[in-house]
DNA sequence: TAAAAATACTCCATAGGTATTTTAT
DNA sequence: ATAAAATACCTATGGAGTATTTTTA
């Protein structure tokens, strides 16, 4: 067996399909039958049932390529390390994030990193939830930025760091009945004004949840489906509800208001989530999780709670 | 890079000296010589510092060999899933037992292990605990059999079964004054006449901690330090002394005697030692790991008390 | 019959060998 | 001076290519 093989038998689990993981590898697709062929004879077992129209993975397939994938990712953390031992803070790391922070961590984030980092190569992956976990158990991620935390991720092997906790705020429209109150609760929303996100998004499910005092405005054939806070706030710009935001999609400065919008806090209890920071334990450069952590935390506003300072 | 490079770089590891590492790779000095500039240029960084009369792993080295062995062991242990799936008791495993457990649990564990697990291939390392964790944080072996957790076994990443708790008993010549009474203590003893095994066996300092009471017997120029419980029972039957031994160094059948040894139980808190299977979680085979844990508490004599039953 | 994988064969890159040189104590 | 690693250069295994055949829905 080879450090390519792995390549190999990840591809053809991928595509389902030995013409297509060939051209992902770059080889033909011959060569990849035989190398699987050869695979599968040294280790005297089948990792694909296929013929001339269907391809399916074995269940001992899924095993060894779930392994392979872990391999993979030691092999690559090895390259990272001596990347990192050249340049401490240098090497290449993949963060996942969800799309309701995404948007406003990146312009806090990245600049304060490019200057800890100069030489850091940043893939930066935007997502959902669901979706950034499958690629994080795939070793196709480094560190997840997430809200919530999915039953997959209870395990010793990942490392769970609180790094902030963000207060939900009340977007309203300018000229919006409530605009000038001083104190808001959730109470006073009429449960057909609040526009929520698309499903999928852990910030929709945590206000539903936080909601289940004023009825929900049931989706309709007419409900736009947002896939982002930046629409969805635009929306309520335009007079058509009014929604919840968490505080970093606040204007950065007080009195917190733009154009046609304004934003209140909510009273106690008006909901908040908290953002963590998930990697493995084996990740080998302590330094750029530590770094990474700690500019994420200097550099947010003062609307958050900094959970577990660095 | 290449999986063999991985065997190339821990064997220079491993002997510090690149000739009898090629020797130990069945590679000529030179071939070996090459592979390692080139995995060195590959990375960028030196693997080991190294001259005509010494050889000395770096830092970032060394983080990396203990990636490389555990990636070598991640690919030992896909071909043992393939080979379990084939078989599915088959495969090959390395347990590691400690010398005071390893004649006593060999007769009672192997016969109805190879009954369970006909074509398992069984290597049995006999070693010190201190040995023994060294070799399985080395990805040497697969399973350990201990009496005590040191410290470097502090991890969410091993699996620590307890298996069973056995008392210690009293070994005594068949002549001595004590052979007869019918409760005994360890205040009974004359601090001289206890024996102890040699420096290193976890079983001495158990002993020696339950010992608080009476005064130790000193080590002297004279004193055998005995490597074996074997040896150590041989001189108590001889009248050179008494010992303390777990209760499966006894002879299987009451009344626990032997030729010119008498075995008595010690009174309430006479001290015992829990015998525990340690794995990494990441271990590949549960059945396997189920199989041999069952078929070490299922034959078990009545001297000892099963803990976890499964 | 058509899409896909398997086979047959040829080629070449690179791991590995032998002989020799360089290095550092 | 000597033990050990590095270099030079040659060989050959096995991965990769093209052309073709086999398979099965």
């Amino acid at each position: 067996m080879n450090l390519r093989d792995l390549d190999y038998i990840i591809a053809v689990a991928e595509f389902e399909h030995f013409g297509k993981a060939a051209d992902s590898c770059h080889i033909s697709q011959p060569t990849l039958s035989t190398q699987i062929s050869k695979i599968e004879a040294e280790l005297g077992v089948k990792i694909f049932e296929r013929n001339s129209r269907s391809l399916q993975i074995t269940a001992i397939g899924a095993t060894i390529i779930a392994r392979a994938r872990a391999i993979q990712s030691e092999v690559r953390e090895i390259h990272n390390l001596a990347a990192a031992e050249r340049d401490p803070m240098g090497g290449s790391l993949r963060l996942g994030i969800i799309p309701t922070l995404s948007p406003y961590l990146a312009p806090l984030l990245l600049p304060p990193l490019a200057r800890a980092c100069p030489r850091l190569s940043l893939e930066w992956h935007e997502d959902m939830t669901h979706s950034l976990v499958t690629k994080f158990l795939n070793f196709d991620l480094d560190f997840m930025l997430l809200a919530t935390l999915p039953e997959s991720l209870d395990s010793d092997e990942f490392l769970i760091q609180p790094l902030f906790t963000e207060p939900f705020y009340l977007a309203l429209p300018r000229t919006h009945r409530l605009a000038a109150a001083t104190s808001l609760a959730m109470s006073d929303l009429m449960p057909s004004e609040l526009l929520l996100l698309a499903e999928g998004h852990c910030l929709r499910d945590q206000i539903v949840d936080l909601c289940s005092g004023p009825a929900l405005r049931q989706p309709t054939a007419n409900d736009f489906r947002a896939a982002s806070l930046e629409t969805l706030l635009a929306l309520v710009e335009h007079g058509l509800g009014v929604t919840l935001v968490p505080a970093l999609a606040l204007p950065t400065n007080p009195p917190y208001d733009s154009q046609g919008l304004v934003f209140r806090p909510l009273g106690r209890d008006g909901g908040s989530r908290q953002i963590r920071l998930i990697t493995r334990h084996s990740f080998g450069r302590p330094k750029l999780r530590w770094e990474l952590a700690k500019t994420i935390q200097s550099h947010l506003p003062k609307t958050v709670t900094i959970v577990n300072s660095l």
